[in-house]
This record gives C-alpha cells, structure tokens and sequence, in this order.
DNA sequence: GGCTGCTATGACACCGATGTCATGACTTCG
DNA sequence: CGAAGTCATGACATCGGTGTCATAGCAGCC
C-alpha cells in the first residue's frame, strides 16, 4: 500500500504538503496540488486511519455490542428483531457525521461483553453503545472506563445514559384511542409478566381505562403467554374463551405483540366470528411484516427502535463532544400508534385523530 | 490513556519487556513478568491497535457493506430480513477468528459504495464483504484494489467471489417431496419474474416435475406479486380463482414467498376451503415469524442464510492468508425443506424422508 | 580456560501520518 | 528603503507499539 513518502516523493514534494493537500489545513500552491493529486490518484494512495489516529488520538469508531446477531432459538424470542432497527437508528447517525460503527455480538452471553469491550478498547472506540434484544435490566461489567457508554433498550442500576421504549405510554395512547372510537370493553392479552414491558403496557393499559373513567375488570387482562416451551398455543385459546364467555365480552382484544395477533385471528375466525365486526383485534409492535399482510391490516403500536437508536447515538456523541447533556438515566421514547382495519369504531362521531403522533395508514 | 511507557516506567522494565510480555513471543523472567502485569492491572493499560497495526500492518479488521440497515419501504421488500442472518453467520466465523467486524451502510443507494470503500480502506480492513438484500446482480465500481472482496447474495460479472442461495434446488427439493407425498397437480404461485430467483426457482419447479415424469401445465404457474405499489393483491386472488377454476385443480397451492402463504390462508379460507385437507399450502423463506405461527404451520424451504455468512467469511479468511481457495465465481448453498402440516400426504405409503437433507418439525 | 549456547533484557530504529517551527520569496506599508 | 506580514514549503520530532540487534549473565562441554 502507497504511503505519504511515495506520494511526495512522485510529486517531488515534502510528505508535509501532501499531507496539507488531503487535510486543506494550510494553502498549497496551486500546481503543486495538481502533482500531489495526480500522484495520489496515480498510486491509489490511501491514508492511514492508524497512523493518523497516533497523533490525534481520535479514531473515528463507535464501538456497537449487541446480540441482535444470534437470537437464535431463545424461548422468549420477541418478534420483529427490534435491535436490527436499534442499530439502523444508531448507523444512520453515526455514518451521517463521520464516524464508523464497529460491532460485536455476545453470542447471547453477557459473559463474553468484557472481552468484547477489551477490543474495542484496543481499536480506542470514542463510546460504547450496548443494544439489548428486549426492555430488559442488565448489569455489565463492561470495565469501560472513561470511555461513553450509552445503553438502548435496557437500563443498569448504576443510572448508565439509556434509551427505553416508552411501553407505559405506547399502550396507554393505543388504548386511548380505542375508547375515543367508542370501546369500553377492553380486553388484554400479555406476554410474561415476567418481562419488564409487559408490566409497564399493562400499567399504560389500566391508566387509559382510568383516564376515561371505564372500571377496570381483572377478567379481561389475561397472561396468554409464557416464555416457556411448554407453552403450545393452549394458553392463547383458552384466554379467548375466557374472556368471550364473560357477561360482557369485550369489543376489542389487545395482545401483547403482533405475532399473538396473528394466532388470534385464525382462533376468533374457528369460531366462528368476524373481524372486525364481531370482535376488533390490536396487536403490538408494528411488525409491519404481520401487521400490514394480515387481513384486515392490523392496528397495533409501533415500538420507537429507530428513534431510539437515533436518540442513543445523539447522546453518545454529545458525550463524546463532551457537552453537557450528560443523560443521567434512562430516557424514554413514545411510539405511535397505527390505525388499521381490524378494530372497527363502534361511535358515530367522526374518528377523532388523537393527539400523540398516531398515524392512521 | 495508559501506554506501554507508562507500564514500563511503573514496572522498572524496558518498554520492550511489556511487549514481550503482553505477545509472550520471547521468554521473561517470572519476577518481570509478574511485576509488568501488575503495572498493566494498575493502570488499566490496554494496548493500541493502531500502533500494532503501523509495524505490523495486520489491523484484525473486516470491512463489510450492507444494505440490511435501511429496508425501509422499497416496493420489493423481501421479508425475513435475510441479511440480517448473513451478517450473523460472518460474524460468528470472524469473531472465532479474532477478527473484528466494521460495518457500514449504503441507505439504500449504491452510489455511496466507493466513499464506504474508501473509510474502510483508510482503516486498512483485510477483507471486504459486500451483503444484499436479496439475490441479484450487481456491479460495484470497489475501487478495492488488491483487498479481497466476497459478494453474499449477489453477483457480478467480473467473477468476483461470490455466496448464492440456490434457489433452484431449494425449489426443486421442496416440489420433490411434494411429489413423494402424493401431489401431482402442483400450482406455483410465483414472485415477480423480473427477480433472479424466480427465474431460478421456476426452473426448480419444472425440473422437478419433469424428473417425475409429471407434465408441465403453464396453468399452474401463474405470477401472483409484481414489485410495484399498485399491487394491491388483486393478482394473489385473481391467481388463486383461476386456478381452483381448473378442471384439474391443484392439490397443492406453492408461494413465492412466507408472506404470499399468509395472505393466501385468508384468502382460500374466505372461499370456504380448509387447509390442508381441501388444499395444502407451501411457502418459500422460512420466514419463522410466520411459518410457524400461522394454523396450521407452513411448509416451506429455508434459504441458507446463516450458513452464506459462514461460507462467504471463511472464503474472505482464506483470500486473506492467500489460500489456494479462489473461487472464480459463485458457489451455491442448499438449503433444508421445513416440512410442516400445511401440507397433506396423499398417498398411503408411510411419508418417505427426502434424502435432500430435509427436517420434519 | 576458552568456546558455545541459552536466557533475560535493553537500545534503537521504524511504521505513516501530523503538529511545530523555521525558512525563503514576495508583498505591503510607513 | 527597511520592517513587517503573508504565502508556500520543508525539516524534524512525535504518537505507541514492535522488529532487529546487542549485551550481560550463566551454564555446559571438551
């Protein structure tokens, strides 16, 4: 590979002006340009990003550790691969001012992160940013030292910068929307209460019933999913029975991601009932590969992960400029909700459009 | 940031004795050794890749560019995420090798290709590997120079190295154990044909066929998505009429993809069919979000994504060493058939295992 | 004893950029 | 006209490691 000296010495100049020439940060003759482009052109020169950094002590990498690369057959697999999009959000910014992302994968164990940091240390990344495949809490003993760390999609208990879905505020604004379209009986199927989302949706879902002074009824908010693999789908079924055998069944069913949603279609169509006529159906995440192929297209939230990525990357460069937004905690991003077919509106007042950002598609 | 000086310095040592005793490449006497590592503990000391890399020009680094960050709405979205498995595979085989993945995106337009070249140039990555979203031809102006290059699911015309899904076996496996299991009238479904790997998994089909002595009935196999907006699913119905209006209607219905498979079971079972005992349904992907969730669960083929990410890495590794493994064009991965109950046997004789490498689940 | 061979260590140059400072040629102004 | 200022350029040191070579100490062997 060409250096600095075999440009300079093609175009009989010094390495200094060459480097001047690639770097602008000096005026250079305008001949003397010409040659020292020619000559760099000529030789395929490219400089060194180790040698430069050397001097600058900025490498221009972002270390990323994930483990959006090996979900692999995980009993809790959450659909959608959020972190992919975490990671797009956090590329895009990244790219857009100049720096390269470089990441690893723990192959699904944390143990692995130390030595994952100890590389990136090495290569002398200007932050860390630790992207978990679920709202989770994590401890990492990532042994970071002085280096940024920002975490996306999960939080410490050391109040580390983190980046959160905001799922309290998700459900909340979807069910607010389909009370103003006239539902009062809502049911809500969860994911494990075991995970932290589910807690959080479920506080949304009865704060928006409260909001809207509808009683809550313990019998529509059902557990239909375990992450365990004894789970065979028999939970779902017998939740659905469940709450449409109650006095009042409910107008709509929530669940607790889109993948439910897609089970729960072909269960409510065996017995029998339409959708949305009979029974409207929201889903969760927007995992816009069942949500919008699904007939009807599905109403469901989207998860902020794009934003969220964006939002990481922001802070972990702000902290990398080390300006003062300093995050002392996690930060939560609201995601909107999008209105589709399956829940049909039982008022006659014309839809109102809510007020948090929904789009209707 | 700590450097071997500082190590050297506290540890009353040459700076060369802590490099000796970080590469163990030369003996240290035990007491040297012990005091060095204890300066290296202090002061948390992690060596610089970028001064390694300048002596020894090796930067451990793996350059790969990717589309798999930006999906967002191209018309032709394929589903499953297909890259994203890739990236997976060459991750793994990279990190068991101590390399470290960089990764960069091209939002979608090629044009940025050469300036991401370029940045990985710069950081003197040994290899570069250039992932698609979905199998097609390409020419990419790398302006690489003597870096090696591997494409993944993609191909040019100058025989650069390149990682295919074989997409014509895939085909012709899953049509064959189709034809074990009884089936003769076989309907295609196909993707648009403008896509290579309709091309080649049409060729699939009829080789399949043919190799059973089964005529081909261009009735059968009809396009039924075509990569533009106005597609509005008028063509998967209009397909799926005109061929129960058959005389000799299919017994068997194959998709073009997951995705047309999930739409189709609305659409046969809003026709008052039932699958699989009126018709079975076979889908193409193993998109798992899907072809397992949907009732009953979805036969269909897997491409081998995850094992092109292994291939294409241990490809790149061996250009790196300057192996004699050139490929001088594409290689092709088979992929296994996932045999699921959307499909019905219609002989009597006891379901025959394909010898294809097929798994029953 | 003198030679060879091995172990443990250090001095020094070098990789490829860039920051600092110096220099020579011109221009401008009092 | 001489001092001061600008422009264009080069010499040289430096960043943090590692390769090469030298050196000192100590054993083993005829």
């Amino acid at each position: 590979m060409a250096t600095i000296y075999d440009v300079a010495k093609a175009a009989s100049v010094s390495p200094k002006t060459v480097s001047r020439v690639l770097n602008g940060d000096a005026p250079v003759g305008r001949e003397t340009r010409k040659a020292v482009e020619a000559a760099m052109a000529e030789l395929g020169y490219v400089p060194s990003n180790a040698a430069r950094m050397m001097r600058s002590n900025r490498s221009g990498l972002i270390g990323l550790v994930t483990g959006a690369l090996s979900h692999k057959l995980e009993p809790m697999e959450p659909t959608g691969l959020p972190d992919l999009y975490i990671v797009q959000g956090i590329q895009k910014v990244m790219a857009d001012s100049g720096k390269t992302l470089i990441i690893a994968d723990t192959g699904g164990t944390s143990a692995k992160v130390p030595q994952l940091v100890r590389t990136f240390l090495q290569h002398r990344v200007e932050a860390l940013i630790y992207v978990a495949d679920y709202h989770q809490q994590v401890t990492l003993d990532t042994g970071a030292g002085n280096c940024p760390v920002v975490l996306v999609n999960c939080f410490d208990a050391d109040g580390t910068p983190a980046i959160l879905p905001d799922d309290e505020r998700c459900q909340f604004d979807l069910v607010t929307d389909l009370i103003r379209s006239g539902h009062e009986r809502i049911a809500y199927l969860t994911l494990d209460p075991a995970m932290v989302a589910t807690e959080l949706r479920s506080r949304g879902y009865r704060a928006a019933l409260e909001a809207a002074d509808i009683p809550y009824d313990g019998a529509l908010e059902i557990m239909a999913r375990k992450n365990v693999e004894e789970d065979d789908g028999g939970l779902l079924q017998r939740a659905l029975d469940s709450v449409l055998a109650l006095d009042g069944p409910p107008t709509v069913i929530c669940c607790g991601n889109d993948e439910m949603a897609l089970r729960l279609y072909g269960l409510i169509r065996s017995r029998g009932l339409r959708i949305p006529e009979d029974v409207s159906v929201a889903g969760f995440d927007n995992y816009r590969a069942i949500a919008e192929t699904l007939y009807p297209p599905l109403t469901t939230v989207e998860l902020p992960y794009l934003a969220m990525g964006q939002r990481a990357a922001e802070i972990a460069l702000g902290m990398i400029k080390g300006e003062g937004e300093q995050l002392a905690g996690p930060e939560m991003v609201p995601g909107p909700v999008h209105w589709r077919s399956s829940v049909t509106a039982l008022n006659s007042v014309t839809k109102l459009r809510s007020n948090t950002g929904s789009t209707f598609s």
